[in-house]
DNA sequence: TCAAAAGTGTTAATAGTACACCCATGA
DNA sequence: TCATGGGTGTACTATTAACACTTTTGA
């Protein structure tokens, strides 16, 4: 058989969908798309794009990500290939969906506006198309997963934040409150999250220490624990 | 934007490959197979095929393993989409690759001969085409921590056993020695491991109990967790 | 009788969970 | 002065890890 081979065989469409959170007062969010064309065009969606002949599937899905954004070097992880018959009403499309962590101040918003894309509560979320809510189950379910074992929480949060902030943030992607002596026990024994000189006034009179993440601690950590 | 929205944009062939798990005589197999056709034809892969038009992702999946093994109701779960532009080097192929768990013992020989395919251990595996090294690490990955939580391993074990058949294919998929006594009292936790009268006498003089996995139990488990 | 695998409990260490009060400050 | 969110430690419980000898039986 010759490379031709290959040519016996079907092709289709593959498109990337971005699960993509964010996280604001208290609650995590997700950033979705009224979608601008047909069929089913106004509905909810994830932001989502084809995946073009020159790309890895990587690779579009942080295009997809930073053309709705405007940002680049996000956090993404795969959450896997969809690719029922007819979960797409419109054609075959074969998706793999990824979810992304990114701090919400850094969006650009006329970007996102002109993209019909707005950010909606995960535990409020509207009807989704296609399986796109299975999606989002799925990568909360992985996200969950990740997070309590790397420390990947801190993509969503600005480069200071409050221990409080970083409870609430676990809290909401958890989806259950947690003791804030035992949280704040664990945060201190990871080397990686150091605390600065600096004080947040913005919730409280007496005023709340502002903490860091040390990229480079935390992979000295990874290595000694080899 | 009308349906013919979606034909701006290319589309690609679809592959699914099988990383097939099977356990024998203590130690952790996979199915390969001598690539039957060019580009690379000859070298060691994972069993393969195209996704058809009409057939969802997971039934392309399921397809190949029966055609390759004549086995059909197999555990199977998917590993990801691995979609580097030069990942195949023939052509741009899109793969989604699945874990499935077998019994070896059920595999039609005569047909996984046809297929050139053949059983090699784990740990000593040859050098695979294209990136199935890695899908196979990853499907590992998923593995260990999957068997760590659910009790899929009955899967690549016939319906009876003894507890250190299980305590070994434990050993081989966690690549690591168990304690005999800390394995056995977690299994003696679990309502849905029954111990049978019979007993097997092929691997000691005095003979091992045999026991099964009782799926009905392990249902009533997983709705009582909730 | 002895080699080879099956079977069996207890103790120590670790990790996780529950829980309530004082502190600092701006309004 | 008081309301608000920030900050702190200890005791209990549950889970996990370490560890060695006896039993059975066919060759």
């Amino acid at each position: 058989m010759s490379p031709s081979y290959y040519s016996l065989y079907p092709k289709f469409h593959v498109a990337v969908d971005c699960i993509i959170f964010g996280f604001r007062q208290g609650s995590l969010q997700l950033l979705l798309q009224k979608r601008p064309f047909e069929p089913r065009q106004g509905e909810w969606s994830l932001m989502g794009g084809f995946v073009k002949n020159d790309e890895d599937l990587d690779a579009a899905a942080h295009r997809v990500l930073n053309e709705l954004t405007g940002i680049h070097n996000v956090y993404m992880e795969q959450v896997g290939a969809f690719g029922s018959v007819h979960r797409d009403s419109g054609n075959r499309v074969i998706s793999v969906a990824y979810y992304a962590l990114l701090n919400m101040d850094k969006v650009d918003n006329a970007l996102s506006h002109v993209h019909s894309a707005y950010w909606e509560n995960v535990s409020t979320l509207p009807k989704l198309l296609f399986d796109h809510r299975e999606m989002v189950e799925m990568a909360l379910h992985k996200l969950r997963g990740r997070i309590q074992r790397q420390p990947v929480g801190f993509q969503m949060l600005p480069s200071l934040f409050t221990l409080t902030q970083l409870q609430q943030l676990y809290e909401a992607i958890l989806g259950e409150p947690l003791d804030k002596r035992n949280f704040r026990k664990r945060v201190y024994e990871m080397p990686f999250i150091e605390k600065t000189p600096e004080v947040d006034k913005q919730t409280s009179k007496r005023g709340a220490a502002l903490f860091r993440f040390n990229d480079l601690e935390y992979r000295k950590e990874l290595i000694f624990k080899l």
